[in-house]
RNA sequence: GUGGGUGUAGCUCAGGUGGCUAGAGCAUCAGAUUGUGGCUCUGAGGGCCGUGGGUUCAAGUCCCAUCACCCACCCCA
């Protein structure tokens, strides 16, 4: 019997693990350059984690995620995001008695059951960053810029920014109920999962993409526009100091994020030519959530990414087989007595920091060659009978086709070298 | 959860109205006589035609079911 990957989940084959690894090279270096430290967590937490953090009316909790019991009766998830998991374990560890701000960022796989679609899969990945401790307009400005600087790096173009601030417990009961009076004569009108919103979660009620609803609910009044002075003065700032930064964003008052934890400034980024998943990370600020954790309260921000749709969002101008791997040497053999020597020789110039590989295929000259060509060898050492009894290697330079004879000894610091 | 589409070699796909050992290109492997890659040429391996039923003398081709994948809704990364 032979099995495939299950349903929306992808193997990254040695043709794609090469781009991947660039793309984490990226947002490693550029974390570290903005004095990110990162945090790994568990793939799975206690269901709780989630039901709290990410709020149980959410569509996430509600019917996206990998839920099980455990051989011990306790009730397991596999995260289906990083951010609860992340506060998660700075009130577990007690990270506010460290230097403060906490910064922190994250790399790797996340699950939730949804129905597979381009750009849509049931694990999938994630990078994302997280300030916790600090209320002040910098750290959401520094969490919405990063990415973009990622995305620049990675040749992602063609972004978009789209920004909101959503309040606070202060002002959002005011905008919810006016909401509810806006809204309450087409209430009939509207669409089952509309009616239930408008009771559980009004302000969800804006994000609903159904365009018979869109039809029957006239534009509300932005919700900026309603915010407590103290939020207004926050979402100013942010605006100020993106302004600052010369970075773009489109205001978009429907913008209304799918986990509860989310207050004051909430965006989100699209890119264009990847499908109709076209929103590649988002974020906000959710300064209730370190306390709805258990931990004192304090504010905090963050923004997570999709990884398979950067990959996805590159792929338009860049091609895989650039980041494919490829030794410094080759060696080729002819006889057997070669074949040993070459087996020797390929240890020892590792062992001195030089990339090498070997005919382990028992394969002609001319295959060998073939194979180094394929494989991306920067040279290729020949080694026969006569280069034996002379102590030298055929050295081959694979891009310009020259080709020396050198002593056997010094190859591994020429190779060093020359690269 | 709701729609629509597609399933033939590792990949991209041909295979009118059912009919002989199921094809091509690319990829893989092996050759093109003396120890040299990319180009070219020759050859080889690799498919119970998604799976299970049915109709028929005969099914890759027609019918039914099932599974898988894709796209969209929804949701989001």
């Amino acid at each position: 019997m032979e099995y495939s990957a299950p349903r929306g989940t992808q193997d990254i084959t040695p043709d794609e693990s090469g781009l991947w690894q660039h793309v984490e090279s990226v947002i490693r270096q550029t974390m570290a350059l903005c004095g990110y430290s990162e945090i790994r967590t568990p793939i799975f937490e206690h269901t709780e984690v989630f039901e709290r953090g990410v709020g149980a009316t959410t569509d996430i909790v509600e019917k996206e995620m990998y839920t099980f019991r455990d051989r011990g009766d306790r009730m397991i998830t596999l995260r289906p995001e990083g951010t609860a998991p992340a506060v998660r374990a700075y009130v577990e560890h007690r990270m506010a008695s460290r230097p403060q701000p906490t910064k922190l960022y994250y790399i790797g796989p996340m699950f939730r059951y949804e129905r597979p679609q381009a750009g849509r899969y049931r694990q999938f990945h994630q990078f994302g960053m997280e300030v916790i401790g600090v209320a002040g307009p910098a750290a959401d400005v520094e969490v919405i810029a990063t990415p973009l600087d990622i995305f620049r790096a990675l040749g992602i173009t063609d972004v978009t920014v789209n920004l909101n601030s959503i309040g606070c417990p202060v002002c959002r009961p005011g905008y919810r109920n006016l909401l509810k009076e806006v809204y309450a004569p087409v209430l009939p009108q509207l669409c089952p999962s509309c009616q239930s919103r408008y009771e559980r979660n009004p302000l969800r009620l804006l994000d609903c993409k159904s365009q018979e609803c869109r039809g029957y609910m006239p534009d509300p009044p932005p919700i900026f526009e309603y915010l407590c002075p103290e939020c207004a003065q926050h979402f100013s700032e942010v605006r100020r100091l993106l302004d600052k930064l010369g970075v773009e964003y489109v205001l978009n008052p429907r913008l209304v994020r799918g986990l509860d934890y989310y207050n004051r400034t909430t965006f989100e980024y699209t890119v264009g030519g990847i499908g109709s998943q076209d929103a590649i990370g988002g974020g906000g600020r959710y300064d209730g959530l370190v306390e709805e954790l258990g931990g004192q309260p304090t504010p905090a921000v963050g923004v997570a990414c999709g990884m398979e749709r950067c990959v996805l969002a590159m792929k338009a101008g860049a091609d895989a087989k650039r980041f494919a791997g490829g030794v410094d040497v080759f060696f080729v053999s002819l006889g057997e007595r070669a074949a040993e020597r070459v087996f020797e020789l390929a240890f020892q110039v590792r062992s001195q920091g030089v990339s090498a590989d070997f005919d382990m295929m028992g394969r002609g000259l001319k295959a060998q060659m073939r194979y180094a060509d394929k494989v991306n060898a920067k040279f290729v050492a020949i080694i026969g009978d006569n280069e034996i009894d002379r102590g030298t290697v055929a050295l081959k330079d694979m891009s310009t086709g020259e080709q020396r004879e050198v002593p056997m000894a010094g190859l591994a610091s020429m190779l060093r070298e020359g690269r």
